[in-house]
DNA sequence: ATAGGGTTAG
């Protein structure tokens, strides 16, 4: 017996030793000790309480008919009291205790003390304290309460999503019998929300107490990568899967090959997979696929897979639906092949199926895309009599579609009109009840279907029909690039878009950049990306390109390219429009400084991970570095023609000119030509030498001779020959074309048929020439045997300086 | 349970 029990401040005639006189059978004795509990509880002392109930269940006792006996409205009114007290604690106590004794926890609540809990339970919701109420609900259910009545578990999770509490959402999700189901919506509750961390976090503790996964949860957390942007993810999700030898199911292939649509060859592979494994394909994998071609814009594929599909239709294996053919009408619409489109709707119908409101928008799109603006109206027109009715995304493609035509009139009066009916509607309903003038167009507007300025043949229909029409931001940015120039328009539009309760995003201030920059107000257009930073608005990629042509397109090149700086800082990622903007900003390189720019923003990027497949920018450079020979137009021009077949695409001559560019000049200038053509070799020799003449002329004198490595002798003959090629080629540029003193100072390997001979006998070079034999065979076995010989070139401090003085005598051509 | 349409920069 617990020595605390004689603390207890027991009624009179108690029995210290209930279980003795238990153990007699004495019935009246359980249930004073029942009652005795029961009074503990009522003054909130459940330690007490449970001890008594503890030692009668130890004593023999059932403890469901010990139960029986406890007085639910005294234990109840002690755990009401206890909560409003907030001493949840406690109370948590409490139920866990009785549970121990095998006493159901529901048998001592009433009414009035679920209230409660239920009232706790809200409450610390509302304080969002995720830890705390996942640990109540788990002793609640413990004790076979009905959660779901206290809170709605998607308000649980919500909590746990908005506070990116992933191990609480775990925790919640256990406690659920079919916790696998809880698990596929926290996670994808976490990637609605961008947080694709949180998500597989979930992702992996629903994987712990599982014999084998769960596919169902696998598909959500791939459509979640999807969500998230990065599909990179959902692949090794699905290695994953692969490598502990299960076979996903047709959910998870159609959602693998959905969130990697972008990568054709990749969906192609794993639809390669799924037959491999004995999966079948289902219509969705094949409209996934189609999306793929879409995306990947391979009209020709798309053709195949549809020629494909119309047999598998014919065999009664497929029905074509909806999705299929919308599909196929985008790849056609974004291809410009309009008519095509067409066809596909025809055929559309001939199949029995339906045209939806997406249907509709990919073919007003695709008529839209080829410039077509009446042949998209009439096909509006078509979709009303069709008693579809449009949406925004509908209304907005055709507004887009004017614009794209340039009929920049044409979209305001459609607006004007939808606008207007949205007006009536709105006087009509409940007139005089509006007191400001904001317009609210989220009504529902009657639309005639005889729009204006339709020149089509289409029949002036006498039909009308309620068709809702809410502008959206969308609405708006394309009315604002249909203000062509008029910047105070397009400004005042974005005045009317924030009236009707719409925020301008990112796309709407680029537009207003766009429009700004465009009337040659470079300082405008940046007092506008400010505007938008202090609105909120975080410019984007495409904001910074814009803005970045506006400064180009108006010469303002020190702009552009501190802009350049800024959006890296803002770790904005330039894209290959912002880098050809930037590149593309000169016709014509002056200053050593802006080649040096130039050649920087090249580099970086090659670094990332563009494809340099520059021939302007090719073309620029060589233009400067040519520069630095001043006599003979003849010449330069003999050269470019001859140089644009020599400099292949896969040509690394800017990253060499790049690399020679960035030397510190201060000390002794080298040149490494190793491995270049000769094209390559005369480019890099001349961008140094036209570094050396800007740097002269802004001040730097010669400190040193200039030192021209060739390459090493190490691959044989042919390189031989090619390296003595290069360097004849160079030595005439060098002496005969700019008059410059040059000395070999390395012994020569191979037939040289050179002339300027300073230091290097006949005799020498063939026996250098046999040896080389000779040493390629043994070279396997002797690596270190083999000599290296560096071929060398120097042009000397002097001549240089004549040189240079020469230049200043007479200006140079190309500035 | 999976899938589809609109707006910005070269």
């Amino acid at each position: 017996m617990p020595t605390q029990f004689l603390n207890f401040d027991l009624p009179e005639n108690h029995n210290l030793y209930p279980s003795t006189s238990l153990a007699l059978g004495n019935c009246n004795s359980l249930r004073y000790y029942a009652e005795m509990a029961s009074k503990l509880a009522q003054d909130g002392r459940f330690n007490d309480s449970l001890m008594i109930a503890e030692s009668v269940v130890v004593s023999g006792v059932n403890a469901v008919e010990f139960a029986d006996l406890l007085n639910v409205k005294l234990v109840s009114s002690g755990i009401v009291r206890l909560l409003e007290e907030g001493k949840v604690g406690s109370v948590v106590e409490l139920l866990n205790g009785a549970m121990q004794l095998g006493i159901d926890p529901l048998k001592l609540l009433d009414r009035g003390a679920i209230n409660s809990l239920s009232q706790e339970c809200r409450r610390t919701m509302e304080c969002g304290e995720i830890e705390e109420i996942v640990s109540f609900m788990e002793t609640l259910k413990g004790c076979g309460m009905p959660i779901k009545d206290f809170v709605r578990p998607y308000e649980i999770i919500r909590l746990c999503v908005s506070q990116r509490k992933p191990n609480a959402a775990v925790r919640y999700a256990h406690i659920f019998p079919h916790a696998d189901i809880m698990f596929c919506t926290i996670i994808l509750e976490f990637g609605k929300k961008g947080d694709l961390v949180s998500a597989l976090t979930v992702f992996e503790a629903s994987k712990q107490n599982q014999d084998t996964p769960n596919l169902y949860i696998y598909r959500t957390i791939i459509d979640v990568c999807g969500l998230c942007g990065d599909y990179l993810k959902s692949r090794s999700i699905y290695e994953g899967l692969i490598a502990i030898k299960n076979t996903p199911n047709i959910y998870v292939f159609n959602s693998l090959m959905n969130v990697n649509s972008c990568d054709l060859s990749y969906t192609l592979d794993i639809y390669k997979q799924m037959q491999k494994l004995g999966v079948p394909a289902d219509l969705t994998s094949y409209n996934i696929l189609l999306k793929s071609c879409c995306l990947a814009t391979r009209v020709d594929l798309a053709k195949e897979i549809y020629g494909e599909l119309k047999l598998l239709e014919l065999a009664g294996a497929m029905k074509l639906d909806v999705f299929t053919y919308s599909t196929l009408i985008k790849v056609f619409a974004d291809a410009k092949m309009w008519q095509m489109a067409i066809e596909i709707k025809k055929d559309m119908l001939s199949a029995g199926v339906t045209p939806n409101i997406v249907t509709w928008s990919s073919l007003i799109s695709a008529c839209a895309n080829a410039g077509l603006v009446d042949q998209a109206i009439q096909l509006f027109e078509e979709m009303l009599q069709a008693g579809c009715e449009p949406n925004s995304q509908c209304y907005n493609i055709l507004l887009h579609a004017c614009v794209e035509a340039c009929q920049y009139d044409r979209a305001f009066r459609l607006f004007r009109l939808w606008k207007e009916h949205a007006l009536q509607k709105d006087n009509c309903e409940d007139f005089g009840s509006k007191t400001d003038n904001t317009i609210d167009l989220s009504s529902t507007l009657v639309v005639s279907a005889s729009i204006p300025n339709c020149t089509s043949a289409s029949p002036r229909g006498h039909f009308s029909m309620r068709v809702p029409f809410r502008p959206t931001t969308s609405t708006y940015n394309i009315l604002m690039k249909a203000c062509g120039s008029d910047y105070y328009r397009a400004k005042a539009l974005m005045e009317e878009m924030k009236e009707v309760g719409l925020s301008p995003n990112h796309i709407s201030w680029s537009i207003l950049i766009d429009i700004c920059g465009g009337s040659g107000n470079v300082e405008g257009a940046l007092q506008i990306l400010r505007a938008m930073r202090d609105a909120g608005i975080q410019p984007d990629v495409v904001t910074y390109t814009t803005i970045i042509k506006v400064c180009v397109e108006n010469k303002d090149f020190k702009s552009a390219f501190s802009l350049f700086v800024a959006m890296k800082r803002y770790q904005i990622k330039p894209n290959m429009v912002t880098y050809n903007t930037l590149l593309r900003a000169r016709s014509q390189y002056g200053s050593l400084l802006e080649v040096q720019q130039c050649l920087a923003i090249y580099q970086d990027m090659r670094k990332a991970g563009y494809k340099p497949n520059d021939y302007y920018l090719k073309q620029l450079i060589e233009q400067w570095c040519e520069g630095v020979i001043q006599n003979g137009n003849q010449r330069k021009c003999n050269f470019s023609t001859r140089n644009r077949t020599d400099l292949g695409p896969e040509s690394m001559i800017l990253e060499k000119v790049a690399e020679h560019l960035q030397k510190d000049s201060a000390n002794s200038i080298s040149i490494n030509l190793r491995g270049l053509s000769k094209v390559e070799a005369r480019i890099v020799v001349l961008a140094v030498l036209r570094m050396i003449r800007e740097k002269y002329t802004a001040g730097d004198s010669i400190k040193d001779d200039v030192q021209i490595f060739l390459g090493v002798q190490e691959v044989g003959i042919r390189a031989v020959r090619h390296e003595s090629v290069v360097k004849e080629a160079i030595i005439k540029l060098l002496q005969h074309d700019l008059g410059l003193e040059v000395i070999s100072t390395a012994p020569r390997i191979g037939n040289d048929r050179n002339q300027d001979g300073i230091n290097h006998p006949d005799k020498y070079s063939k026996v250098e020439e046999n040896a080389e034999r000779v040493i390629l065979r043994a070279n396997v076995h002797f690596p270190t045997r083999r000599p290296v010989v560096l071929q060398k070139l120097r042009i000397t401090k002097e001549s240089l300086q004549s040189w240079l003085i020469r230049r200043l005598d007479a200006p140079a051509v190309h500035r």
